[in-house]
DNA sequence: GCTATTGCTGATATCGTTGTCAAAGAACAT
DNA sequence: ATGTTCTTTGACAACGATATCAGCAATAGC
């Protein structure tokens, strides 16, 4: 099809007839390029189908184009939905993603992350949960001068980029909706306890039902990690109490997942006997029968908005943008009905 | 920490006390350097922790150490799979992976992906369905002489790499299961037409079933495309046909979840008035109640050995890989039984 | 009119590797 | 002893871009 040579900046300049340092000027947008010799140049540029060699361009500016994802997640709807929204801002930009699937146990994870970006000349990093509250990692980043932008972490009074959901709110406010409902026997299924979200799940949780003067049943409160298995032994555990709540609300949807087959395998019928929340809006808290109530986060959008941060804060020709919350919803599907008798 | 300079192969030269081709020769593994210069030139590199610039070494020897990993499709976990198994490998070799995703309609897609390589210098492509049957797209990448493996592929003839399950064989295997267990009404849900698995789980199921003279009932053969939404429409116009089969064999657990969903909407008891098996043991398949008879494929280590395949032809260095067919298994669970009456 | 400032441009060094080629010495054959 | 091959090594160019710095007009300031 093509010469197999790839033309490079010395072409160009050739055939624009300019030196090229002129064509590099033109390639990065700098300033002081009069508007005649740079259209010769870009018209020269799409002429021979010129693209920069981005290992050249690397080498020299130290720059790679590349931006990494660390994560450490076995929710893979989640991790999906992350990386979607990240490739989305990279496609746009010219940039690259590289996975970085990380252990965070490893003791060393600091010291091999800040190598890993060194060896790759990487340009930047998006850290998610629960990567996102290990306050050594990111001090250790802060101090090789990594740039990074952090999803969902728990301490926002650092000046460092994040975005976050409401998990608090959006906890508190479908407590309510499920005591509006009429139920008072609520059991909850605490998340991962490394995750920040899980604190503020429950708090959000606790706090509204303490509000109302509910109080809260030790029995019905079990301590998960977010994983199918943890919601289905935590489901059986909380259906064995002499009483039962009428209501337990999972810290996400694979553990409400979890409780609703544990409460199957009991011959409980739900929703009747018994009303289950998730968290997430998993596909599968729509595949489910009954499909599950749940709180929606728009992942998607904020992985998006993560990427902008950090190629905001690396790349100076894009725009700024902000640290943001992003507002979850309430979504109501048939697990959760009014108490009935 | 250490010095903000990164040390160069220059450095290390001087320290050793030989010339910076000879520390390349090193590095590289070359042959003809002495045993004596060999370890002198190892030594100074532990001690100065020398790491070479990626991006000098891809600029000079046009290798970038990255693959890349292209994919169209919407099953997440299966997706995620795909990339722990590569993962795995590039961790070992230390290469990288990037993430390409396609639109397996776009027109251009050949054009695009090639440019892409030339542009970051990638040296290899694994390629996942829909895309590895793409004939058109296999030969653009053929022709520019890039170098690749294919997952599941449906035509093995050509001397291409690639790794694939027996889907047929497992499909067949199935269907006799069933069959043994005294079912004669079966109902089949095909896959996304663009998989080659869709036409070879088909053909399995027909096959097993035509030999045990059982016939085929077109009311209850419908086209999916793998997705929960396209089994859950199949499974209710199955359902609604004025007979009933006692099994439906979806050929993803996707789809089979969909078929479940429908089932017990309709008020139809699984599985006792309605047996539904699935294929790939997503984990859905486990979290439904009752959990799905389905089919495993070993996906993750599959995509380890494409990887390996891929990375044999590329790098001199790693062993060469055959290409390979591997065995799924057959998993009983609670969705299927002997048909009662 | 003369110097200072500004805008635009190019020659050349440079990034950190690998590739080319030639030289020096050891080993072997004649 | 001499020529030939093989092993080991290094000097230097090259990859394809960006960075530095200097030069030359054109304009501004006094």
């Amino acid at each position: 099809m093509s010469k197999q040579m790839s033309v490079t900046i010395k072409d160009v300049s050739k055939d624009a007839n300019v030196s090229i340092k002129t064509v590099s000027r033109v390639i990065n947008n700098e300033v002081n390029v009069s508007e005649d010799t740079k259209d010769r140049v870009l018209q020269s540029i799409l002429k021979l189908g010129f693209k920069p060699n981005k290992n050249a361009q690397s080498l020299r500016s130290k720059r790679s184009y590349m931006i990494a994802l660390l994560y450490d997640n076995p929710n893979k709807h989640y991790l999906a939905d992350i990386q979607s929204g990240i490739l989305q801002v990279c496609k746009e930009t010219g940039y690259n993603l590289v996975l970085q699937e990380c252990n965070y146990q490893n003791k060393n994870l600091g010291t091999e992350i800040i190598e890993f970006i060194r060896d790759f000349q990487i340009d930047g990093l998006i850290v998610t949960p629960p990567l996102s509250d290990m306050d050594d990692l990111l001090a250790s980043l802060d101090n090789a001068k990594v740039h990074y932008s952090i999803i969902a972490p728990s301490d926002k009074r650092t000046s460092s980029s994040y975005v976050s959901s409401n998990d608090y709110d959006a906890t508190y406010a479908m407590t309510n909706e499920i005591i509006s409902k009429g139920h008072a026997n609520i059991g909850f299924i605490k998340g991962h306890h490394k995750h920040s979200a899980s604190s503020l799940r429950y708090k959000g949780f606790s706090d509204a039902v303490t509000q109302k003067n509910i109080p809260i049943n030790s029995e019905w409160v079990k301590e998960g990690d977010f994983s199918f298995d943890s919601g289905f032994s935590a489901g059986l555990e909380i259906l064995d109490s002499p009483i039962c709540p009428s209501v337990i609300f999972a810290s996400n949807d694979y553990m409400a997942a979890g409780v609703m087959k544990a409460a199957q395998m009991k011959g409980i019928k739900i929703p009747s006997e018994l009303c289950i929340i998730g968290f997430d809006d998993s596909p599968i808290a729509e595949q489910l029968w009954p499909s599950l109530s749940t709180i929606r986060q728009p992942v998607e959008e904020m992985a998006c908005h993560a990427a902008k941060i950090l190629l905001g804060t690396v790349d100076g020709l894009s725009e700024k943008t902000e640290s943001k919350e992003f507002k979850s919803e309430l979504i109501l599907r048939e697990s959760l009905i009014n108490l009935s008798g």
